[in-house]
DNA sequence: GTCTATAGCGCGATAGAC
DNA sequence: GTCTATCGCGCTATAGAC
């Protein structure tokens, strides 16, 4: 019923990293003490160091941890059968529910990159770094993709593709700026106020008789 | 020609949080150094010390300039005689190309208020980000208001008004996570930019054949 | 695996010369 | 007004007991 050291380790790893998610969350990455993270585990700096060579090593794990999670979610719904804009509106939605399930990864993936040039990264690190960010890159250039399949067949208007997906990425991540999950809150919860804000984004707030004619 | 010293002082003051305002949004607040400013200023920590008390009183005056400079252009297009959804939409134009005029000051605004918890704020301090956010939550409050008026005269479709609000403005926010000034980039260049930003987000995405009927 | 103790130093802040 | 010099805390990271 337990496997020898593996399950406890990768637990024990687990509660740090959803520690440190939230404290990088609530108060940046700069501000964070390892004694905060420690804390809120309930153990002592000893632990952290057990798991985890340096602060930023924890940051690296928690924006992989991240990336992986939402990339896995939504990644298979890009290549469906269905028009440009199904595929945009259940990524989107996807996306949401995932970022609002956990916020804090979300929000580390999202405003985390910045202020890493505080101390000189190792080359481990560095490379670490630039690997998650070009797998960001990626997911990105995923949602321009189906964009601009959306205004080959037709269902999206004709705007510049690219402004267009680096709106509505910027604006569903944007998400994590006022959301903030409650106690019982279901996952059919999420789903409904997620296609709300989707709606919004891809329908708009005109009214139709504001709207351009065909 | 000259003022004895006040034009100097208010000179030396207002290039410090040009490069502060750079620094918190290139590094976050708590990786900033205070030589750090004072380098990029081209002087030393003796200098920063003499016109600010402390690290977190320079981030509250860079913080109340940005406020100050949307809230001033802004706040006058919100009771014109038009629309909802033209005053909204003149609004949003007007709030982005604040935005991309000044990233870093609006990028301190709008991050900014996390990782305060630090040090112990003196009370002084407190007063004074109180205040801050009290006028940052009154400017959203106004971009509510006129979503409920578009609502009511029939320009803005019938959606939740506080999420619309909501979305809409952390959408127009989350411009500074990829808007960067390009160096001779024109104030027209920045309003057609920001219109076509401001176009997307009101009007949408999906084509008119998507839409609901009237 | 998890703890305590401590090394080592970067950085905010101050004092005082010019 | 602006600089140099320095204090002293707080935090990352390590060593080593249990």
């Amino acid at each position: 019923m337990e496997s020898p050291t593996g399950n406890d380790t990768e637990h024990s790893k687990r509660r740090i990293l959803d520690s440190a998610a939230n404290a990088f969350m609530s108060q940046g990455f700069g501000a964070t003490t390892i004694d905060d993270i420690a804390d809120s585990v309930g153990a002592t700096k000893g632990l952290i160091y057990y798991h985890f060579r340096s602060k930023f090593d924890i940051f690296l794990a928690v924006y992989e941890l991240g990336m992986d999670q939402v990339s896995g979610q939504v990644s298979p719904l890009a290549s469906t059968n269905s028009s440009g804009h199904s595929r945009l509106t259940v990524m989107s939605v996807a996306h949401l529910v995932n970022l609002m399930s956990n916020v804090a990864y979300h929000h580390v993936v999202h405003q985390g990159v910045r202020e890493q040039g505080a101390s000189a990264l190792k080359p481990r690190q560095r490379e670490k770094l630039l690997a998650l960010n070009e797998m960001r890159t990626e997911y990105e250039a995923m949602f321009l993709r189906v964009v601009e399949a959306g205004i080959r067949d037709g269902s999206i208007r004709s705007v510049s593709p690219s402004l267009a997906a680096r709106t509505l990425l910027s604006s569903l991540n944007a998400t994590d700026q006022w959301f903030r999950l409650r106690a019982g809150q279901s996952e059919d919860e999420l789903h409904e106020l997620a296609s709300a804000v989707v709606d919004i984004l891809l329908t708009g707030l005109a009214a139709s008789t504001h709207r351009p004619e065909p």
